[in-house]
Parts: structure tokens; sequence; C-alpha cells
DNA sequence: GCAATACTTAAGTACATGCTTAACAGTCAG
DNA sequence: CTGACTGTTAAGCATGTACTTAAGTATTGC
């Protein structure tokens, strides 16, 4: 791998997580600072701001110091676009299934017509 | 974390990869040896067998030994738990978003009434 | 100014990940 | 039976991840 991360590659590895799904849960309720986003985690804060660090590289989440406090907001375009990486291999999958089952289809009314 | 992972960690986790990446599209186009799966990849045979593994318990990809080959089969239900999870976050952010439009909205006819 | 607040930086530790090579094991064709 | 084919196991190594504590730095309220 040697640090070639594509986009993909840090937004997944953002997600799988379950502090930073949490953290990104919050967020999606709005705007927080980063102790808000701490208080309901069972860890020091710079564990928080290394997670938060992640997040920010992955592009999920941007955000701001104003005065002494540093406001994080999320990134829905980020969202998705993993939420599209997953739905098109899903589409392709099924799309798949359909041709199998026209196959399928179309073997049983050859048998049909093979072996009465 | 101390391996309490639970479904979604090991999903995103085994996406968070290039090489799983493409091994899961290389098996929404069809099932795959683990020869076949491991051609295009410029690694060795057991590291791609331990990207199965990951895959495998995610639940992302099943596989069945038949004489000495083993089939593997992707699993679309775990695809569509992940993408559940991004396109929830996504619509209560969107919802959140609406929200907001409807506040400024509001504050935009009062300021127009009180300040003309 | 001074102390509390809200982070930030640095350093260290334990464990996980992503590979490698080497050696082994079951299966099938001739 | 033998030898090629397909995978598996084991061991080891370099790097990355997820924390920790301790010590710092701006801001802000009094």
């Amino acid at each position: 791998m040697l640090n070639s991360q594509s986009a993909l590659d840090l937004m997944f590895q953002a997600l799988a997580d379950a502090s930073r799904r949490s953290m990104v849960e919050r967020l999606c309720r709005g705007p927080a600072s980063v102790s808000e986003l701490a208080a309901p985690l069972a860890m020091s804060l710079p564990a928080v701001v290394q997670h938060l660090q992640v997040l920010e590289a992955s592009g999920l989440v941007r955000s701001e110091k104003v005065g002494r406090v540093r406001t994080c907001a999320i990134q829905p375009a980020a969202l998705r676009a993993a939420e599209t990486w997953i739905h098109e291999r899903r589409l392709f999958w099924e799309h798949r299934l359909d041709q199998l089952g026209a196959f399928l289809a179309e073997q049983g009314d050859e048998d049909k017509g093979r072996t009465p």
C-alpha cells in the first residue's frame, strides 16, 4: 500500500471505527465543538482529536477554529461518494442476477422443448 | 477498541483497501476461484487469501471448496447493510438541511415584517 | 493580570495490518 | 505412482492504528 491512499480508502477507513461513526452521527444532527464530540466517548481529548483528523483527512468532516473553540461539521458530498460506490456494485450484482434469471428461464424452456 | 468489532466495523474495514475492493468488483461480475481473484493483483497468493479472509469475516464474500478449487461469491445482503448505514446518515443530514432552510426562510419573513 | 477553558503537541506503548518466503497438503490427469 | 495444480499454514517483518500521559499554547471571563 505504502501511503498511496485513494479517497475511498480514506473514506471507508474513517467509517471503519465505531467511535468515528458515532462522531459522524453526532455531526449529522448539527455542528459541534471538539469537546462536545468528545463528551459521549470514553477516551481522552487527544484521542478524539486524532479521530477527528482521520475524519477530516477523509473529507467527511470539516472544521474551523474561531477563538478557542473548533467547530466541526459534516461534509455530505463525501458521504455520498462512499454510498455511490457501494450502490453501483450492488446494482451491477443485481443486473447479473437478472441476467442469470433470464438464462435459467431460457434453459428451462429449452429443457421443456428437448426433454418432454 | 480491543477486538469488539461490530458488523459495520468489519464491513467498512474490508472495503477500506483497494485490493479488497477490486476483489469485490471482480466478484460482482460472477463467482471466481482464489487464483482468478489473485491474477490481476500484484501480490503473492497467501496475501490474497488473507484479504479473502477479511472479506469473509465481514460477510461480504462467501466461499466453498470443491475438489482443489475454492469458489468465491459475493454476498449482496452485507453490501446493502453498509449502503443502508450511509444512506440513513445522509437522509438525516438532508432532513436537517430542510429544517435549516425552513428556519432561515421563517427568519427572513420575520425580518421582512420587523425591519421593512 | 490571572485563572479557567479549549484545545494542541509530543512522546511512548500495545496491538493490528499487509505483506513476504518457505514448507506443506489435498486433488486430479496421465 | 508421479508430478503438476490449487490452495493452506506458519513464521517473521515493517508499518500503521488507537490509544495513553504530560506538558504546552492561545482565548476568554473576572
